[in-house]
DNA sequence: ATAATAATTGTTGCATGCAATTTATCCGAC
DNA sequence: GTCGGATAAATTGCATGCAACAATTATTAT
């Protein structure tokens, strides 16, 4: 099991794919293992291929993942940092278990935070920026109409990203970044009813017409609404699902 | 915060591995190198003697701290993620340069945080948590009394600790954990002058009295206040201080 | 002398080995 | 049969070595 050196070897074919750059703001030019190792284990967390609470060995994922143990090592340290996984002394890592009410308390913050980013951003925003954010509300409005969902997701992250880079200011940026994969792994496990759905889409309205308008206390109550609004939904969806899995335990389903 | 269980039922706070606040150990136990590496780095970037912008080589560093380079190496990913730091691709790291409104930028995030984990905490706090908040509360207005600046900042770090961890929110612990290194680091270029002491300590009476009465919206307002004056007061200071640099020069004074 | 290029040095990125510590297993006592 | 302790296996933490990449200096051509 003596492997020397791994120079462009793409024999491991475990590896996954690496498109999106969702979080790094390293070039991903040469040393990029440690930042590939980082978005593998975050998608494995995310769908679900580790457990909350599952260990984490050193040794399984860099085999799994056709690498070392020390680029493993080092993204422990970035998915620490982002909450993801929970480092414990001289143990194991263990993927950190959400806590049932983690979807609507990371939203709450996120919601803090982007009521400030857009009270910022309206102050702060350039007209260039503002053409910007009407053609990505464009797409928003293009793929709730041919109900798309995926699309709209995506261009609703990229619209909330943009309001949140536009405030210019970097503690929160970097705030905001440190939420997301908790955000996204919590809207992993939701599902987006087509009533909030239209609701959301309604309230995005509003909120570029806020922007254009530059309305800073509208926006930011807007805002505010829009995430309350959708910790609301999710609530009611988790609900729904608990009650579900009961059922399915009284059915005698076990997995 | 995705935590098992709490391990000998240590009522720790509901931060998970970031950094342990243990005081100052000489001896190189084990386990631990790799957070030392992390607090005495920050360290000497607060101080200065890590100039922002200054190149870290990992060799330097791992000789200064008397450990190899792999726990420096794990120590930058951390660090990166607080934004203490800027990882380059295959170059050296750098300490980041603080914006010249950092301070004011930090300042003005970690009060939208703070007014929210108030106004939480004031719904989720238990009548042992305000008693508690009110024995910190006296120590702050003894301190103040006693015209002990350097007790007064740790004691007023502390309970705005102290809320923040009473809101009981995972994710706003963890972004306010983030921003705090950043904003010890503006601290550490300011000064407290007397006239905003004292209304700072002012505030926090108020502070301290609309938790004890759970008055959430007066409370979010305080918060909200409370650092927007800091911020205010921190920009004066600036500019006393860069007036203060420019006579400097004109002066011939270089150190 | 200057500019382009090549050799050299320095630094980061990754792999691997070893020691310390934790976790798991087995055996005996109650 | 269960609990407790000693031993063994597994796993982490750290150190070190090697190769790739970047920066720097030396060399050569114009």
């Amino acid at each position: 099991m003596g492997r020397l050196q791994n120079p462009a070897g793409k024999a491991s074919p475990a590896v996954v794919d690496t498109e999106a750059d969702d979080i790094g703001k390293e070039e991903p030019r040469k040393g990029r293992l440690r930042l590939d190792a980082v978005k593998s284990i975050r998608k494995m967390i995310f769908s679900g291929e580790l457990a909350p609470g599952e260990r984490l060995r050193e040794v399984a994922l860099s085999e799994e993942l056709g690498m070392s143990r020390t680029p493993i090592r080092e993204a422990f340290r970035t998915l620490a940092g982002e909450g993801l996984i929970d480092l414990l002394p001289n143990r194991s890592v263990i993927v950190s278990v959400p806590d049932k009410s983690e979807a609507a308390d990371v939203f709450t913050v996120l919601g803090a935070l982007e009521a400030l980013a857009g009270q910022l951003a309206t102050q702060r925003m350039s007209l260039e920026q503002i053409e910007i954010l009407g053609e990505l509300h464009a797409d928003l409005a293009h793929y709730f109409e041919t109900a798309n969902r995926l699309a709209y997701l995506e261009a609703n992250r990229l619209i909330h990203e943009y309001i949140v880079e536009a405030s210019d200011s970097p503690s929160l940026v970097l705030a905001w970044r440190l939420l997301l994969p908790r955000a996204e792994r919590a809207r992993h496990v939701t599902t987006l009813d087509h009533d909030r759905w239209a609701e959301a889409f309604q309230e995005h309205c509003e909120i570029y017409a806020a922007i254009v308008a530059r309305d800073e206390a509208r926006l930011k109550q807007l805002l505010e609404s829009h995430f309350a609004n959708g910790v609301e939904s999710l609530k009611k969806s988790e609900a729904r699902k608990r009650a579900t899995e009961r059922a399915e335990i009284y059915a005698g389903r076990s997995g």
